[in-house]
DNA sequence: AATGAATGAGAATTCATTCAT
DNA sequence: AATGAATGAATTCTCATTCAT
């Protein structure tokens, strides 16, 4: 049994399981120390694996960092894709599982948001950071006009305008979060959901409560 | 003679001034590079100075960052000091101004966002750099609040709720100045102005046009 | 079946023959790469085999470098050995043949010279490398001496001094092989054959043209 | 007097002369760990001064190595260079400085010798290593030819062939330089010497002396 | 006998800080 | 007050070796 479990622990584990674990050691690390202090220790250490392993599975503690953006947005998409393309939902209910993802604790984890706004941080200086989230972005914003063109036909609302109300409820989101991220006991996940449903209801008001 | 001479040297500017230098030196380095990637030298560099400065007048690299958005913090600050303490304006006038200096050239200079959003991202590592920011958010919070709440009695807009949409305006700004970061072709400062109207347009529409 | 398969599959191949292929991946690496770059890993992907082959194979790094230069040596050795035993050879005829040997083909396969002056490199350091070579170095001089001191004889070449010849002849060699080794372009087999055979002459003209 | 000694070791040492020093430590070093071996900390550890020392002065690892490569050229070729323009020498006393110049103490030292031959034991991987001395091996084989072809005529040696001479001298004098790097104990400096004198006494034999 | 993921000691390099000038 | 050469701790990366399979 201790065998079986020993192996289990250090060779059984396939490259794809050994790199998801260093990935999230990473986030739990740039969480706790901040972008610009983690090393390479700290993340093998969180890890419980070796000094050398990253570099056997990522290269370079850059490449890693690269990777974990990735993982953090890749995961992201992937649950707003299923939502836009669930074919039991109405525009509306669409629109509504959006911002209940986009508030659910998935999302707003902190160790993740921390993530987020690190690279974000950096941004300017490393375009390599934006580049990697550049086409979701823009599918997602893309996908969510369209939602809310739809629902501007489908409930005659003559003043929405589709475009403007997607970069105003993407700024007001990213903004929420960066306020969950920051000031944890002011403002809840709950509350955030409320603010966004809140601008929601002044361009659907027959769709959305406040 | 020699004191002359002396006066002439760099040595005639004053520490304050000396400390000011270092810090625009340090806004500069930060956009350009990083803060992950700042170092002394960069900024020293920068500055036209010599390596060991900044420990002369700043004693760490650690008490430099942390002056660097405390001057960015009072700056912004005593901006929207002045206006919310303006006996000249209106209230609609002193939202109006406040939104207006949001996305005012001073603020959005994006090498000063790029630093905003380096301390915002490290913030959950390093409970120092929201200190920093936690009273004037709070009293701006308060400031703003007030005016909507003022606003609110004035234009007798019944369902209006200050506190919210205080909270809504300035996540909402928040977002639009990490637009205004990452994505400085995809949105321009006067649309995210625009923007931001819109919503205020939603909560007090006889006074904000979108 | 199994067995067949087996025999068949890597593991037929006798630990000799798998030693010779290091062996030969060693010193194409060697010279790709130079004696203080490179790795096992380099070694191993040239040969086309697992990382820690060479380990079962040699035990450790530094025994797989010993052989190579012990098989480098031994090669060159038993070419020479072979010339003076020759019993149909004349003594003027196996010293053409030494010569000619010296700058045939095998000998001066570039990769061979730059793994033998990779080790020269580092013999003040090691003298395990020089130990290696030593006894055949003292061996082949003592036959070339004896040669030589043969043909002064048979010749009447009352003013050579075999050892000197010898001592000449053998230094000439080692710069001619660096010669071929490092300025490729400048000095062709032919050429260096014919530098040696040119001294050869002035010291037993009736024997050798230049 | 303790605190003079002081200042003067660590402190008041020009850029060159610290770059001199650490080029001296190198060299030692390399003779005694051999050019695979040898680590930065040995070449500070031996130069007395501390870690970060050599990047500070020399960037890298590599351009420290290639200095060095480039001093012991440098210095080599300075000496013939002066010997080569000496006014006061006739044709063969210039021939017979050369020859004394490349087995007198400067050259001939152990250490540099082992540098030589590390690096020329990696010419085939790192070209850059050759580039550095290509200039100037090809001037000394242009002056030493021009030498011999002035003797040539001054001599009345017609079967003379100038630059064969000079290829079989040079190839010599490296194969006696690693005799001497190598079996210290079999061949001595005044050995090496009478054995170039022996091959040039071949060649004009009224001119010099076995 | 062979594999190759994992290890961890050791190397080069970086950089905040110090301090003689 | 200012300089910048020097320091040395800390960090990333390399790679020979091990060992479960």
């Amino acid at each position: 049994m201790a065998a079986a479990k020993h192996s289990a622990s250090k060779r059984s584990v396939s490259a794809q399981a050994r790199r998801k674990q260093l990935i999230m050691a990473t986030i739990k690390c740039i969480a706790q120390k901040g972008l610009s202090a983690v090393t390479m220790a700290d993340i093998t250490t969180e890890a419980g694996l070796s000094q050398g392993i990253v570099n056997l599975h990522f290269q370079s503690k850059e490449k890693l960092l690269i990777e974990t953006l990735r993982y953090i947005s890749d995961e992201y998409r992937s649950g707003l894709d299923n939502i836009f393309h669930d074919p039991k939902k109405t525009t509306a209910e669409k629109i509504t599982a959006h911002i209940r993802y986009d508030f659910s604790r998935t999302i707003i984890d902190r160790n993740k948001l921390a993530v987020w706004f690190a690279f974000w941080g950096e941004t300017k200086s490393r375009p390599t950071y934006l580049s990697i989230c550049a086409d979701y972005i823009a599918d997602i914003a893309s996908n969510l006009t369209q939602l809310f063109a739809q629902l501007k036909t489908e409930g005659n609302y003559a003043n929405v305008d589709p475009e403007l109300t997607c970069v105003c409820y993407t700024a007001l989101a990213d903004g929420l979060w960066l306020d969950l991220l920051v000031t944890p006991k002011g403002l809840k996940p709950k509350q955030a959901y409320n603010v966004a449903m809140h601008y929601l209801a002044t361009q659907f008001p027959d769709h959305f409560q406040a």
